[in-house]
DNA sequence: GGGGTCTGAGGTACCACATGAGGTT
DNA sequence: GCAACCTCATGTGGTACCTCAGACC
């Protein structure tokens, strides 16, 4: 399933682990490169650096890169949604010239802290981040949740109430019963793994997702940054993800009616990835670090009895960024098997064998490589 | 109100085959 | 370690078919 995506965008990092490290912490993937401190951070330890003091929350800081997370990001590309550095911006919309068409917006640094108070000498909030040039951090705090909460209730309520009846009728369905209601089908407990303390997540597909117009590095196989429509599985999945999150950062994950210490995952196909593999949670990194997931060899799922205010701040955060960036159109990932199977003869809509006549036909038009079908179109 | 039928919307299985990942030599 | 070769899972789109909900009698 995921083995045409097991490699990274640029093509070598395969490494479940992230390519740069917080240089604080050591255990954590960096978010932000501090330009005073010459370091690259953790959200966690970012947070915690520079809320010390206000002379630390000064600090120039840029995102990091979300393609190589090994440099600082200068621009934010508005069709992938990912801060880039100049290289990966480089190399990315330069691949084709659909990529080459994405907006992008210079990334300037930012100050302040992302979580907690906001600094006294940023009372408008008004920072760089990577959801926009001029975006305004939010500053959370936990009255802050309570906003948000408000602010989303209507869509996230569609999220939360599981219903109950079906629950018991569902038994069966050991997510549904995990979960304490009706879930989808359609598992995708993406967000879940991203924990910085977890190492198995489908952040490769995800990023080569995001950065579909990149693979000009490995292969022909150019994918297309066009995006046409999404299933409904995937639409479940968006719905199911975020309301997983919202629910989690409701509860600070200490809510036992909802969410339950262990599920099993034999009933799932492979192809979902269960982000939410961590053995315990004290997340602050906001993105789910690379890699795949084993779903038989993992240890059993275990959810977070405590959450610290940081990490749901985080969470809150990531949840809101996360709905943002939602989108619902179908991803395709391979151009040039598009191009092939628009190119294929049908019959009655399913593909059909090719005959000889049927190719000189198909192909009447297109330069015949010897013995084989014409050359695949790269966008 | 209950049951049967019709209709429309939405979801999905099916097909062939180039491609690329991973294994082997 | 590297290259060449081999094997096989994967992704791709249009259509028919299926399921379900709602309307109607």
């Amino acid at each position: 399933m995921l083995k045409e995506n097991s490699r990274g965008i640029h093509g070598g990092n395969t490494s479940n682990h992230w390519s740069r490290i917080c240089d604080t912490c050591q255990s954590a993937g960096c978010t932000v490169y501090c330009r005073a401190d010459s370091a690259y951070l953790c959200t966690g330890c970012d947070a915690r650096i520079h809320r010390a003091s206000h002379e630390a929350s000064l600090h120039e800081r840029m995102w990091v890169c979300e393609a190589c997370e090994s440099a600082p990001a200068a621009f934010l590309c508005k069709a992938d949604a990912a801060s880039l550095c100049t290289t990966c911006d480089s190399d990315i919309h330069s691949a084709n010239p659909l990529a080459r068409r994405h907006q992008r917006v210079p990334i300037m640094p930012f100050t302040g802290m992302l979580y907690g108070t906001p600094s006294a000498t940023h009372p408008s909030g008004l920072v760089m981040g990577p959801t926009g040039v001029a975006a305004k951090i939010e500053f959370l705090t936990q009255d802050d949740d309570q906003t948000i909460l408000e602010e989303d209730e209507d869509e996230a309520a569609s999220w939360l109430f599981f219903n109950p009846v079906k629950n018991i009728n569902n038994q069966s369905n050991s997510i549904g019963q995990f979960f304490g209601g009706e879930v989808d089908k359609y598992l995708d407990l993406d967000e879940y793994n991203s924990c910085q303390d977890n190492q198995f997540s489908n952040q490769d597909n995800n990023q080569q997702q995001s950065y579909n117009v990149s693979q000009k590095s490995h292969g022909s196989d150019n994918a297309v940054p066009i995006q046409y429509r999404k299933s409904t599985d995937q639409i479940h999945n968006h719905g199911f993800q975020l309301r997983m999150e919202y629910e989690a950062m409701k509860n600070g994950y200490d809510n036992p009616t909802s969410i339950s210490d262990t599920v099993s995952l034999s009933s799932l196909d492979v192809g979902v990835v269960p982000e939410y593999t961590m053995r315990e949670v004290s997340v602050s990194h906001p993105r789910p670090p690379k890699g795949t997931i084993d779903l038989f060899s993992s240890p059993p799922i275990s959810m977070p009895t405590q959450l610290s205010p940081m990490d749901r701040e985080a969470r809150v955060l990531r949840y809101r960024e996360k709905k943002k960036a939602r989108k619902f159109e179908k991803t395709i990932r391979y151009a040039s098997r598009k191009a092939y199977a628009d190119t294929r003869p049908r019959i009655k809509g399913r593909f059909a064998k090719r005959t000889d006549e049927g190719v000189d036909q198909m192909f009447s038009t297109m330069p015949i490589e010897e013995g084989g079908y014409g050359i695949v179109p790269s966008f």
